[in-house]
Order: C-alpha cells, then structure tokens, then sequence
DNA sequence: TGAAATCATATCGCGCACGATTAAATCGTT
DNA sequence: AACGATTTAATCGTGCGCGATATGATTTCA
C-alpha cells in the first residue's frame, strides 16, 4: 500500500526539487510586481517601465541598446515600451545624426520629474517586504551571480 | 565641479539600491526561462506550462482552482495555458459532475509519458547553474519567504 | 569604388500575467 | 421554495518577453 513503483520515485522527486529553485524565482518575481502595481499606477507606469526609468534617471540620453544592455532586454521589448513612455510624454525618441541606426532616448522635463515621486517607493516597498537589510543586500548579490 | 546638488544627491542614491533587489528578481527570473527555453522546446512546452505539468505530475486530477492555488495564478492566465495544453493532448478539462462550477484538469497518458522525458531537465539547469547545491536550496528558501 | 558583411532598431506573432467583468452553479437563510 | 450572496471558471483588453525576420545605415576589404 505504501509501496511505490522503483522507477518512478526518483524522478518525481528530482522533480520536485527542481520545482522549488526555478520556481520560487519565478513566484517571486510575479508576487513582485504585484507588490509594486498600486504604487505605479500612482505614476501611471507599468513595472518594466518603471525599470527603464530608474535606468535613464541614472544617465538620461541613453541609445535603445544601451538600455536593452542596463536591462537585459531586447529591441523587441524595449521599442514598444518606449514608444509608450513617449506617448505619455516622459522620454522623446530621435535618430543619431552620427550614426543614424541608432536610436536615442532622453528624458523630457516631465520625465525628469516624475523622479520626486517615485522616490518614495522603494521605503514603502523596503517596508513591505519586512525583512532586514542586509538580508535583502544578500538574496540581491545571489541572485546577480546567478544572472551572469 | 564634483558638487551634486543636494536636493537630488539622496534620492538617486534610494533609486539606484532599490533598483538592486527587485530588477536582480526580474532579470533572473528573465534569464532563468531563458534557459530553460532550449530544453523545453524538446519537449514542446513553454517554461509556465512546464511548472503546470510539475504541479499535475505530482498529483493528476485538479480542479483548476487547486493548480491557480499551487502556481499562485489567476484563470485568467490558466485557462488558455490548458486549453493549449489540452490541443497538445496532455491533458484533458472536464466539468465536474458534483459541482458544475469547477473544471477537473486530468494528465492524459500522453503527459504522464512526457515526465520520462522531463526528468532529465533539473540536472542540465543545475549543472548550468554551476552554484553549490546548498546554495541553491538556500536562495530558494529565501524566495520563498520573500513569496509571502 | 562597390559588393558583402555587420550593426542598430523595428516589426510580427505567440504566449503569458493580470485587472475587470461576466456567467453559471451552489449555498445559506429564511 | 425563493432569493441574495458566494464560489468557480471563462472572457476581454493591455502590456510585456522573446524568437524570427525585415529594414536601413555603416563598415570592411577585395
């Protein structure tokens, strides 16, 4: 009765253990921008918008590639993403003049400001998350080394 | 010349450590289907699809609220993931005669058959993952609480 | 110089995620 | 039995992610 077939329980557990790793990153990334939807509604960006801004507030005229690189995305995400984020008047899109297959993304004075409210994000998150500092310092450096 | 101004100076700093924890999420939950996709596509299965049969391998007959539970997702994202799952003749979705309301998602012998092929998978992840084992385990236990 | 290779971005199609809404079945209370 | 509330799944619209492909600009080098 407790008796299971040999040739089958090996492999339910490896798949089982399989199941915990892969899977809590992709639970936790989905919990994730849960988490930060209502506050981002609030700027009315969805949350890899919100990426692409944090990337552009740190250095503002930026190439696509340049931030398909910052982000680890490809032009297939990221043209119509920022094509969004223009029509919402954050960012303006214009061809390099030296070197016109590039595409350069910059800030407009709205996008700019948009930054004051967002700063009041990651306290409210960090708060949310209700776990200690380095903790989070910790599980951030695990999971970069795991994205090499 | 090095002076920032000092209004702006803190703010940055907050964005760019948030950025940190909840982007490494995002981008290892990125790369992580990514390489599993190459694996998977053997299989003719997307990455969310093999999490589902991870869940029906480990027990077969489900309603589909009890898969939404395990996945912690909606139906709305599950009902066209099985509907494409039940073109595919892995498994089968039938309303359950004691309660109308639920559908009952059963493996076909077709999926039961694709877990022999399965199996194979966690070892070539972890072997490309190229981190300890106890390592692993003990950023999926972090993932998990942060899933809370 | 000019054809070919390379590069940067865009386009298209598919499959998630999820909020909002809808529809149908069941339950609870009277 | 009746009817409002709850439960369960499906539907719809929007916005990612990404593979495959296309388009146009630049570089290479024969």
């Amino acid at each position: 009765m407790t008796q299971k077939p040999a040739s089958s329980d090996q492999p339910v557990e490896i798949l089982r253990l399989d199941n915990q790793l892969c899977f809590a990153l992709y639970g936790a990334a989905n919990r994730m921008t849960r988490l930060y939807r209502p506050m981002l509604d609030a700027l009315g960006l969805t949350y890899p918008q919100y990426l692409a801004m944090l990337v552009l507030w740190e250095a503002s005229p930026r190439t696509v590639g340049a931030l398909g690189e910052a982000l680890d995305l490809d032009s297939s995400t990221l043209t119509p993403l920022l094509k969004r984020l223009e029509a919402g008047g954050l960012v303006t899109r214009d061809r390099d003049p030296e070197d016109e297959r590039r595409v350069i993304v910059s800030l407009t004075d709205q996008g700019r400001a948009l930054r004051d409210q967002a700063v009041s994000i990651p306290e409210k998150l960090f708060c949310a998350l209700d776990m200690p500092l380095d903790a989070v310092g910790a599980l951030r450096d695990r999971l970069k080394v795991l994205a090499k």
